[in-house]
This record gives structure tokens, sequence and C-alpha cells, in this order.
DNA sequence: AATATTTTGGAACAAACGTTCTGAATAGTA
DNA sequence: TACTATTCAGAACGTTTGTTCCAAAATATT
């Protein structure tokens, strides 16, 4: 049998992932990653196949994790809590990071033009709004929200602000200008 | 006395901003740019600078010609009904041209690394939320919004609503989709 | 211990990159 | 008409790009 590989390449991967999130795609170069991830180029190229083949791996990662995120962080007793508590982390951990969603990112540089990263966002957008939906639903049904509103609608609006608040963040680096947007989106969500 | 200049400068600019809105900042060649402008290298870098030079030319060329189309599209009788047409207009013109807000894209490919990037499309955001403030004050003056809101923080919101829109557009490339999100940004406005 | 298979580090590649340079063409001024 | 400043077209520049290749090192099985 063969020699076996001298690292992890899940834990190398999310290497070349915080790279291409915060330099974006094309402004990340193979040498950039051989840097970064600390790894040969031939290594690379066996592991994770070509430059675009690994930013799609890349993007997958951040898609689950960041749904897995959002879900953990829907604690509270009923849901309109849980929604509430899933804004605010995503504020939180914006300002805390001073990053933005590599998804957004990807959306305005790639997805326009690459079929497989629009694919990978829309697929991880939907399983978010989907969540919201859900818990949007079980809102209406306990009456925490008005019957006159529509869960599917509310919670797209919602996703959609989430890149709303990306942007004003990037703008204003201000955090409590954030904050107060997305307190601004909770209320209207409450009435 | 010397030769006089064949093209029109202005003219060519714009067919590079184009060209730059629809693959983005880096996705963009210098090769690309002498085909699509028309024009030699030579000519290019005499007129116009470098290549960063010439994006920054085309970026404030967009934003100003965007607050102007802004301002062209706040029609109507009453302060409320301006705003009303204005995110109308935005989304019109997405699902006609197909394209979204160079300087969101620009927000997201640059804005964080570059500084000069930044302080364009800073300034042009906050051009427009401004003239949203101030429709914003007129209505409620008017009694056209409840007392209760902020113009200031409303018109941020919905210029970070226009952000999100894009991004949906961009996804779900869903005319009818983006439609349903501006009424209902339209909806939260008035009440 | 020998074998087989894979990884590793680094050299090497052609192509594309942004930029500069050169000489010929041009046209307003003297 | 001669002069001079500028534009024009395209070759050429040195880098950087993404990718491939190769010999040496490594290790689980035979």
């Amino acid at each position: 049998m063969a020699r076996r590989k001298e690292f992890d390449p899940e834990e190398r991967m999310e290497k070349a992932r915080d790279l291409f999130w915060e330099k974006g795609y094309n402004a990340t170069s193979m040498e950039d990653l051989v840097q970064t991830m600390g790894l040969n180029r031939g290594s690379i190229y066996d592991t994770y196949g070509d430059k675009h083949s690994l930013y799609l791996q890349c993007l997958g990662n951040y898609a689950a994790e960041k749904l897995r995120e959002h879900k953990e962080a829907a604690l509270g007793t009923s849901p309109i809590e849980k929604v509430e508590n899933m804004i605010l982390s995503v504020v939180e951990a914006t300002v805390n990071t001073g990053k933005c969603c590599m998804a957004v990112n990807s959306t305005f540089e790639l997805a326009t033009v690459d079929q497989s990263v629009h694919s990978i966002i829309n697929n991880n957008w939907k399983d978010i709004v989907n969540f919201f939906e859900q818990l949007l639903t079980d809102a209406k049904k306990v009456g925490e929200i008005s019957q006159d509103k529509d869960p599917r609608l509310l919670a797209e609006f919602i996703a959609a602000n989430f890149t709303g608040l990306w942007q004003t963040y990037i703008l204003s680096r201000d955090k409590k200008q954030v904050e107060k947007l997305a307190q601004f989106l909770i209320d209207m969500i409450k009435h």
C-alpha cells in the first residue's frame, strides 16, 4: 500500500475557504492558496482538483456550515423568538468577525456567470428560507404574527434583508447602524 | 498643435463601464477592454490611466447616472408616491435589463479591500439614502406615514432592501418574485 | 526486507496578465 | 510648407497566472 496524506484535507480546505471568503475567487491566486494552505501545488491538485473545483468545495462547505449555524442560533421558547435570535446572531457574527457572508459575496462576483456556483448558493438560500418559513408558519399558528401575513413571503423578505444588512455593514462599518436595521426588521416582523 | 482624438472618451468609457458591470473588475482583462472599447491599448492608458483608474472612473460615472435615474423616477403627486415609484423603477430596470446594480456588485467584490472603491460607493449610497430621507420626512409631515417612524432609519432600510432585491433576482431570476418582495416593502413603508 | 502505491516538493510550462515602448500617421500652428 | 505636439497601431516587456510533470520520500502490505 501507499503513503498516507500528511495533512487533514478538511482542515486545509477551510484555510482555502477563509482565503476565498476574504479575497473573492478571482483575486485569489493559486500561489496565495499554496502559501495559505501550507500545501504543495501537486497536493492541492491531487486532493481537490483545479482551482475552480476547490472553490466549489469551499463554497459547499461554507454553505453547509452556515445552515448549521443558523439552525443552532434558533434558540427560544417560541417560534418568533427563534426567528429573532437567528437575525441577531447573524448581526453578531458579522460585527464580531468583520466578515460578511461568503455566499453573498459569491452571488455578486460569480453567480451570474457560473452555473455551479449559482446552484450551490441557490440551494443554500432555499434551505434557509424554508427554515424561516417553517418557524413563521408555527408563529402564525400560535398567533405570534398577524394572520394576514404570508410566512413564505416573510421568510424570503428576511433572507433578502440579510444581504442588505451585509451591504450596509461593508459601507458603514458601523455596528450600531446594523443593529438598528436588524431591530427594525424584527419589529416589522412582529407587527 | 497636435492631432485630435478620433473618439469620444465619455462614450468609450461607458462601453468599459458596461463590461466591468457585467464581468466585475478582476474578471475583466485589459484585452477584453481593448476589444470592447474598440481602442488601442496606448489610447486607453493615455486617456484614462491604468486599469484601476479606468475602473474608478467607470464606477463614478455609474454612480452619478444611477443617482440621476433615481431622482428621475421619483414621480408622483405625493412624497410617498415618489418613494413607491422609485422602488418600482428599480425593480423594472432590473428585470428589464437582467442586470443588477454595479455599485452593489462592486461592494461585494472590492469595497472591503479597496478604499477608493469604498469611498465612491459609500458617497453614492449616502446620496440615495439622503434623497429617500427627504421624501420620507415630507411624507411624515403630510401624514402619509405614521408618526412613530424614523425617516432616516426607514430610508436606510429601503436602500438596504434594494440589495436584497438584487440578490433575490440573481438567484431566482424570477420577475414575479422580486415584484412581490418590492410590493411587500412598499406596503410595509405605508403601514 | 522487498514491493507497490501514493504523497511530496519543486521545477517547468505555456498562456494570459497589465503595462510600456516604438515608429508611423495625423493635424493645428507658425 | 515646415514644424511640432499628439494619437494611433501593434509589437514587446517582464510578471503572474493556472496547471502539469518528475524524481525523491514515505509507508502499509506482502
